[in-house]
DNA sequence: CTGAAAGCGCTTACAG
DNA sequence: CTGAAAGCGCTTACAG
């Protein structure tokens, strides 16, 4: 197969005019008779000609790729997200052009321009999940509305004065459902550990707050631990400190499977048995981390592939549609994956 | 900024015509005075324009995107070597159009289609670094293969018949490496965990018997475990039957991390303690996974933005030389990344 | 140093 | 039902 056949070869050959190649080819606004249309799709075959979508794009206005932007790459939370992109583009006749911002405002702005130099139809810009690059990089999103580019973002806060459609984690309503399974187990001492300064954190700790409200239970206010990252050593220190109390917690929600990791480890050292002395819950599901652990772990599941999904649909929508547009803001639900841990 | 301004709207607010906007835009092949070009600028600045590479490309028959082929986004192999891609592509002035195969031949015919019919300057595309789409995918090379677009693939074995630049692990030197490190340490009972009937799987161990070779040193039988896939679950049970019989390992080398979470639940439920009793080296070291285990695994680490960086300068120097390319296999090798755990 | 003209591969009114 | 022509936004010989 060549991809370098025109479409005026493929009309030689099959002895038509230029135009009616084009006609019978694309099924265009005009008819042409059952002969000639095989005639050409034979010649079109042997040549083996794949239509130039890039200069149809020239003519048409209107082409068929979208651009991504993500913040990094090493990261379960854009590979799901990504993937949830992806699968829905593809599905809806478009490709998705991929560029990494490592976080970083200049090279977002960058890869903007780049993207509209080569004429995407729109943008769908990812951000952090947990929501930590929330307001650090506000300019990605007003550099996006400068342009005249339709976008879509994910898991970042809608800006002021910055109209455009946006997908959210309901880390409230996950949060909530974790520590409610837990309720539901006949925890009562259920430790909490989360960034308190990330987005997310802050959200996870209200859901959390709110099951207990419901349950008519107040928490102490000793088992709300504020770890500083969500990385596994800090999650053994938190640890620490919760098991050495007086204070015993019978379960802990852990904002991040990360940390869940590292309080595994404290409470192997200190020889409590998960889930019998201790239920543990952590967030983001991530599979491979959440079966490793001992025991697996059970764990609070984003719906990234979903936001994912959504953005493009949502994208395209718009682009069909551009006057019955408006922006709309969208927080999708998260759900509980059970594993051995609680 | 505007991405519909056209270089004629730049060159009538400038008052030059529109090749001399070209010129001053491109700096062509022609001199243009300073003073127009300064004007010609002014006018672009103005208009917020920004060169349609589309159509650019349409008269040059030359773009600069390349395409990108993935099996799978739910894997670290994937985005890892992704994110090699992507960088090195962008650090060229490439931008890259991605694709995921869902590790299905039909599926990646087609995706290949649509970048052909988008006028990629070529594609990368990407295997299972450990190699268990060996063989079963052939027909995407050779499908590669038969358009006239040049491309290079990683991490799956050569095959007859298709001229192709490609990047491969080098899974036994990385199988040599974690052997040597235990036998380093002294340990002379090392068992050996990997799937068989995979190409990684079989090179890591022929590493594991070349070190031993080099130690003067043969390995017992009945250490080499083989199990069918590289998950948790499985490296459990391995580890049940290694630690249920006479002859006792000191260590052991699992070829893939998941299996080495699974390795140490079992150690652990017999009070075996890493790497005192029994040291433990895994491979891929996915950061998140091997950092959370008790205690934090070492892992040789596979060279992946490493193979996906080379793939594209290599893509990219074909594309600037066609007249000098010949196909090249390289083989890049690994690293170990030492935590606890041996 | 600057401009008029042809052409990249396509689509789509406009005539026949 | 079929064809000749203009035009999408650009570059690049070819003349001045």
């Amino acid at each position: 197969m060549s991809a370098n056949t025109t479409l005026k070869q493929v009309a030689t050959r099959a002895g038509v005019a230029w135009s009616t190649a084009s006609y019978a080819i694309n099924g265009g606004p005009k008819p042409v008779s059952d002969e000639t249309r095989e005639r050409v799709l034979q010649a079109a075959r042997e040549l083996g000609y794949s239509s130039n979508l890039l200069a149809r794009g020239l003519v048409t206005g209107r082409g068929t790729m979208i651009g991504v932007l993500v913040p990094e790459m090493h990261s379960h939370l854009t590979s799901y997200q990504l993937s949830g992109v992806e699968e829905a583009a593809q599905q809806l006749g478009y490709i998705i052009m991929l560029s990494v911002y490592r976080s970083e405002i200049d090279s977002a702005l960058l890869a903007q321009r780049n993207m509209a130099a080569r004429r995407m139809e729109g943008i769908v810009c990812l951000f952090d999940t947990a929501g930590s690059l929330n307001g650090r990089l506000d300019g990605i999103l007003t550099g996006l509305a400068e342009m005249d580019l339709p976008f879509v973002s994910t898991c970042h806060d809608p800006i002021a004065g910055v109209e455009t459609d946006c997908f959210l984690v309901d880390h409230e309503q996950g949060g909530y459902l974790a520590t409610c399974h837990l309720l539901e187990m006949g925890r009562r001492a259920i430790a909490f550990a989360g960034p308190p300064h990330l987005n997310a954190g802050r959200d996870r700790l209200a859901g959390y707050h709110r099951a207990h409200d419901e349950f008519g239970l107040r928490p102490h206010e000793e088992l709300i631990m504020a770890p500083s990252a969500c990385i596994a050593h800090l999650g053994e220190e938190v640890g620490e400190e919760l098991f050495s109390r007086s204070l015993r917690p019978d379960a802990v929600f852990a904002a991040s499977d990360n940390l869940a990791a590292g309080m595994l480890r404290s409470l192997r050292r200190r020889g409590m048995s998960v889930p019998d002395d201790v239920a543990l819950v952590g967030f983001d599901d991530n599979p491979p981390l959440c079966d490793a652990l001992d025991p697996p772990l059970t764990s609070v599941h984003c719906p990234l592939e979903e936001i994912g999904r959504a953005s493009v649909h949502r994208l395209i929508e718009r682009l069909n549609d551009p006057q019955n547009w408006c922006p709309q803001i969208r927080t999708l639900p998260c759900t509980l994956t059970g594993r051995q841990s609680a």
